[in-house]
DNA sequence: CGGCACTTGAAACAAGTGTTTCAAGTGTAT
DNA sequence: ATACACTTGAAACACTTGTTTCAAGTGCCG
């Protein structure tokens, strides 16, 4: 009934859809469930979105889009402070795996978001997944790794990149899980550390790949 | 109307459930996908089960229990083997890994049950992951990997270990769509060619994860 | 002030969900 | 053969889902 005279109403719908979706994943948010934490009517998600799946799309890419780019500025970052050489190992997988931690932090509410897309079925994802999102930050980090691990195969970076990523998204959308499995262990108070150990674990890991080392 | 003289109602159930679950995750699986696929009445799950939530439980305990088991008869038949000073962090890896990719191979259409599994609300995953079910596991791993690794923290081998399980969880079950994007870089025909990647990476990351070393 | 494009609210819609009910059928043991 | 416990089928239940509709309200511009 009312023109509040904003246009906030649509943030707040992806704000609100970004927590629950991350909270519950998508498929168990309904809409009535994002308008009324975001404080507006049911009609609204289909008024500004469309439907509910343009709706996720878009809060997807409002997150991914920024995230990759961040990833691609600490690469600029690392390569321009190494110089001619080239950066370290270390530097080159901490450029990549630090804004995920960042974000997390930043977001911690609304991060399990990216855990709970990768669990979506595989046509949804494909539809949120634009290519053009991940194309840059793919081909830089590949040039960049080939760099930084001389001798190592092609197939073995491939390999370890994904083990890498694998391990980034099980630690830090389990967690709170593995906190509490660990007894005390595993504290994360430090964000840096867990990056760390990521970092030190994954290149180690991928300098020790080859089969004949 | 009909008693059909067996038994195996449940079982089918518990198939299609399975296979189900694996494709489109457990949401998105109604009940009477389940029953059509199983060729028995949509009252048959409530009727065997009680309710949907306890059938998908099931249907992950009878996976998991086996896993788990082999995951635990592969350590002892490494440390018989080993003998007095025990088996190297390679076989120990390779012990606890292998059995989810045999378990693959043997049933390629229902391996993706387990990262939809971890895709779950949370407390959707608490109610089906009886902690008995993996305290041998983590019991006997956790004393191989400390007499593997002589001066590695246990905090160190604690996050060595999730980073494991990320890494085998997401090359595991993203398997089709990395094959899609690595440009035949990552061909997987050979099953222990990854095993042997992943214990790889993972055991020189284990080993090189110490801070100060 | 009056008209207009834009938002909102409340209600209803059609479709799908998990679950329950109950009569009808079956095999087995008495 | 008769009784009985066990399964099944078809239908209905109560509820939630995403979506649509339309009247009512708002602020802005002429």
């Amino acid at each position: 009934m009312a023109n509040h005279g904003n246009r906030e109403t649509p943030r707040r719908l992806l704000d609100a859809a970004e927590r629950l979706f991350a909270e519950r994943g998508i498929s168990h948010t309904s809409l009535r469930d994002i308008t009324a934490e975001a404080g507006a009517n049911v009609a609204a998600v289909n008024y500004y979105f469309g439907s509910k799946n343009e709706l996720a799309r878009e809060v997807f890419a409002r997150r991914m889009g920024p995230l990759n780019e961040e990833r691609i500025r600490h690469l600029s970052e690392v390569e321009r402070a190494a110089g001619e050489e080239g950066p370290a190992l270390e530097d080159v997988l901490r450029a990549f795996v630090l804004p995920t931690f960042r974000f997390r932090k930043e977001h911690p509410e609304s991060f399990r978001l990216f855990q709970r897309f990768h669990a979506e079925p595989p046509e949804f994802r494909e539809r949120c997944l634009r290519p053009e999102l991940f194309r840059e930050v793919i081909e830089r980090y590949r040039a960049a790794l080939v760099r930084a691990l001389p001798g190592v195969s092609l197939a073995s970076i491939w390999w370890g990149v994904h083990f890498l990523i694998g391990a980034m998204i099980h630690v830090v959308a389990a967690q709170r899980e593995l906190e509490k499995m660990s007894n005390g262990l595993a504290v994360s108070g430090d964000e840096t550390e867990m990056v760390e150990r990521l970092v030190r674990f994954a290149a180690a890991g991928m300098r020790g790949m080859e089969p004949g080392r």
